[in-house]
DNA sequence: CACGATGATTCTGA
DNA sequence: TCAGAATCATCGTG
């Protein structure tokens, strides 16, 4: 500010009192004492405003130069400053505290969690496709609800960044204008750097407070499209065919133990295409894999909608074995690796333990499945052994009396009365003589 | 709309 | 922590 010697007003009639035109008795404060005369005074004054207003600014320029060039203008200018100074250290030394707004910042990482203000491409789709995994079930029927939620998230998010953009310039634009307007004021009063510097702050408050409100009602567009989305994900989605198919055959071609390994399981939801599911699941293991728990989910049913009402899945119990038995007569006829992708069959690699629903003749099916079934001699009466296969099945009526009779294929000890072990350890039924992964490599016989 | 099927959730016991 | 059992809530069908 001293770089600004120059003085708005130099003698002590400052403003409007020290105007020219004003008469002179308002000056001194002696304006005689008769009411009429004081009426006439005022009316003076306001027409000299009226004057001073209507000049024009040519004229007000050359007053203010004259005024910047008095001889007294240094001296009180500083003057001046000193005392701004003085003020302007307190006040601002009340001001000084700021705290990051923590509601702000919770906005903030709201919106950068879910993809409105991150990287442009990323964050988006990273949620979106987070979020429509999590929509449960098996692919297709749920890429239109998917896709409606991005197209709406990026709605949002274009808004939000057309909104901000403007604000950011906005604020650009009146900052830049003020401090002109300030650096100009301050050839006529005193403006310290600092002060400046203040003001802008001052002034990105603001804009900043605005810019939450922008930001508060983009996380309340995101919640309500995102609620909206997850209430139709929490709507229970049937598995579609091929899936029910895929975990049904497993199901039956391991009735003895139909208890999945982890490994299985994931094999399992990744064939059936259940790569998400359900938030909220029966087994809720650390891991990720969500498909794994719908799986869980429809086995824990499975057993014991299966063990409940055994005649009632008799017939697909059937279904399931002869399918499974053709595939593997099928695998065998082709003497090669190529079958049906849907016969996530078990038992088979190992040639062990659990195929368990059926009676010896099951077995050799099976075997037909295993690694040494190669050089078995059984392409031939595929047929007949599927056959009987039906007919032992049917006379087995379940995997409770299959169990019983079948003993010798489940060492891991199925009890008699219609009961799985007690104690299945899942995954030390299928991984010790499978190993992860087995579940494809049994089908792929 | 009723009803069975079915996926998910909750509770309980081992 | 997992499986069984009961239950809830939704879906699909007639």
């Amino acid at each position: 500010m001293d770089e600004q010697p120059r003085l708005m007003h130099s003698h002590t009639g400052v403003g409007m009192a020290g105007h020219p035109g004003l008469p002179q008795h308002m000056q001194d404060g002696t304006g005689g004492s008769d009411g009429d005369g004081r009426k006439q005074d005022i009316g003076d004054i306001l027409q000299q405003i009226m004057t001073i207003t209507d000049q024009s600014l040519d004229e007000a320029q050359a007053r203010k130069h004259a005024l910047n060039c008095h001889r007294m203008k240094p001296a009180l200018f500083n003057v001046l400053c000193e005392i701004k100074e003085k003020t302007v250290l307190s006040i601002r030394g009340a001001q000084e505290e700021e705290p990051p707004d923590p509601q702000l910042m919770r906005l903030d990482n709201m919106l950068l969690a879910e993809g409105v203000s991150g990287p442009e491409k990323g964050g988006g789709s990273a949620a979106a496709a987070a979020a429509a995994a999590a929509s449960g079930g098996a692919g297709a029927d749920n890429s239109a609800e998917h896709s409606d939620y991005r197209a709406k998230l990026s709605q949002i998010r274009q808004i939000y960044h057309t909104e901000l953009e403007k604000y950011e310039q906005a604020c650009n634009e009146f900052t830049t204008h003020v401090m002109n307007l300030l650096r100009e004021q301050s050839r006529t009063r005193p403006i310290s750097p600092k002060e400046i510097e203040r003001m802008v702050s001052i002034i990105h408050r603001k804009f900043s407070s605005i810019q939450m409100q922008l930001k508060q009602s983009t996380c309340e567009a995101v919640m309500i499209l995102r609620s909206r989305f997850l209430d139709a994900r929490r709507k229970r989605r049937n598995f579609n065919k091929q899936a029910t198919e895929i975990l049904n055959e497993y199901f039956y071609s391991h009735l003895s133990n139909p208890y999945p390994s982890e490994e299985a399981k994931e094999e399992l939801a990744k064939k059936c295409a259940i790569t998400v599911a359900q938030v909220h699941s029966r087994v809720r293991p650390p891991r990720s894999s969500e498909g794994i728990h719908a799986v869980s989910n429809w086995f824990g049913n499975k057993r014991i909608r299966y063990k409940k009402n055994i005649g009632k899945f008799q017939e697909e119990a059937n279904m399931y074995a002869a399918r499974t038995a053709v595939n593997a007569a099928n695998a065998s006829s082709h003497g090669s690796q190529a079958n049906s992708p849907s016969t996530p069959n078990s038992a088979g690699s190992a040639g062990s333990f659990n195929m368990s629903n059926s009676g010896d003749l099951f077995m050799s099916v099976q075997s037909l499945n295993g690694d040494s079934y190669q050089g078995a001699q059984v392409g031939a009466n595929v047929q007949s052994q599927v056959d009987t296969l039906r007919h032992v099945i049917s006379q087995t009526g379940g995997y409770s009396e299959g169990l019983t009779a079948n003993q010798m294929y489940s060492p891991q000890g199925i009890n008699a009365n219609g009961g799985w072990p007690d104690a299945p350890t899942p995954s030390s039924v299928t991984s010790p003589t499978e190993g992860p992964g087995s579940v494809h490599s049994d089908t792929s016989n």
